[in-house]
DNA sequence: TCAGGGAAGATTGTATGGAATACGGGCGAT
DNA sequence: ATCGCCCGTATTCCATACAATCTTCCCTGA
């Protein structure tokens, strides 16, 4: 329903301990840097340390912590430079993907102009959803990947993205910024009925870096504030 | 040595484990389908079934892998439209990242020639050691995307081209197309050496195509060939 | 006062046993 | 004869015990 793509390996205990961290990291509950204790973690679950493991091993492959030899596992930290690079890659795959779509023609150009809308609706509100904003934006994406013919596209960007940092970036768009990126939507929307890929490819581009131009000010704003140990509380 | 990005855990025996059995699906020891026994690994290995579980997992998420719930894990299969998907992400990012190396005044050129010039010395040769070539042409490409200046590329590079497929491209060459490979490669050097970013992207664009197309023929040519159970032998 | 060593505690890494689950063969019913 | 059910077997999945390793802190000695 959210996302997709969440590795739902069917076992249990493993998914339950996979999501829950998972969830956890991405809210910013367990900041950067934090320590994942297999003891602690499989207490607060309720589970055994082994699957708690194994769910320690598949974030790591998230690239969403590092394991340290015979230390253990701690939360992935993001320099700006890191972004950088991430946001560049996403660019690059994205309005790929976006010419792909337009090239194909059961692209569902009827979903995408139905999202584009709500979304355009949601900001025009007094005080604007930018949860469901998300998802919707989200689910507009994703759509156009899963468009472009190449299944690995999809899941390529999903693990390079992750989405630890593009959280609640609408809710820093100023108003211009935010009317622009959903004037953005609905061009990407036209550009692809249209089956014109140059378009659509540049127009998806110009919309991801807009939004990365935005993040890079936030991210100049709230800079050092000294270390955090991890844990919001105990 | 080989390839890097071996994910070294610094563990000792989940790495023997990861390592050996990465080694038989990359050697095509064990074929795409078969299944992977904890219990069999684990007494061929000499170690515990958790250390084989733990590799196991790693290799799901490298890809080389397929987790089926409550069943096992069995090796990858590829169809010929994974590899054309493959293919065309490895085009779009690789081309990309030499086009970022040629503006990078830190590029190695000389290492790249010098790489260059020992895999045209190689096809020269009576009876090419393909081996080394292969060695040498992942250098090759390897340090390229290194010089982009996005780390990341690399990585991503790495672990969508998953080398099971790659590997012998070199022996399925003819005579002409290897030599044209090789002048590719001399002729991407030059266009880095030069700084000329859309000329490096171009020429690097064409020679990736071209070794796309020798491997679809070598892939329509052994196509169906009976079903095979995985193991070469017991 | 400060540097060095060493032991205790904490945490990860590995091994193994028991519970749950899926598959395959045989038997019986229709 | 074929379909469906049941049970035995094999294998994964989870829990727990043990071993190895790292960190910390105190104690000793100069």
């Amino acid at each position: 329903m959210s996302t997709r793509q969440e590795t739902p390996s069917g076992n249990l205990s493993t998914d339950v301990a996979y999501q829950s961290i998972r969830a956890k990291i991405l809210s910013g509950e367990l900041a950067g840097g934090a320590w994942l204790r297999e003891n602690e973690l499989a207490n607060q679950l309720g589970v055994s340390r082994t699957p708690v493991r194994e769910a320690l091993g598949r974030l790591v492959a998230d690239g969403l912590a590092r394991h340290e030899p015979n230390r253990g596992v701690r939360v992935e930290e993001w320099t700006p430079r890191d972004l950088n690079e991430i946001y560049d890659l996403r660019v690059l795959l994205e309005s790929h993907g976006t010419a792909m779509a337009a090239l194909n023609p059961a692209t569902d150009v009827v979903l995408l102009d139905k999202l584009a809308s709500e979304m355009t609706l949601i900001t025009e509100q007094r005080h604007p959803d930018f949860g469901r904003l998300t998802e919707l934006n989200n689910n507009f994406h994703s759509t156009l990947l899963e468009s472009s013919g190449n299944e690995r596209l999809t899941t390529v960007v999903a693990s390079i993205v992750q989405v630890p940092l593009v959280r609640q970036t609408f809710a820093r768009y100023n108003q211009a910024e935010l009317e622009r990126s959903m004037a953005h939507h609905h061009e990407i929307v036209r550009a692809v009925e249209a089956g014109d890929a140059q378009w659509a490819e540049a127009i998806m581009r110009a919309h991801l870096r807009a939004g990365w131009s935005a993040m890079q000010r936030f991210l100049i704003a709230s800079r050092p504030k000294g270390r955090t140990d991890g844990q919001a509380d105990a």
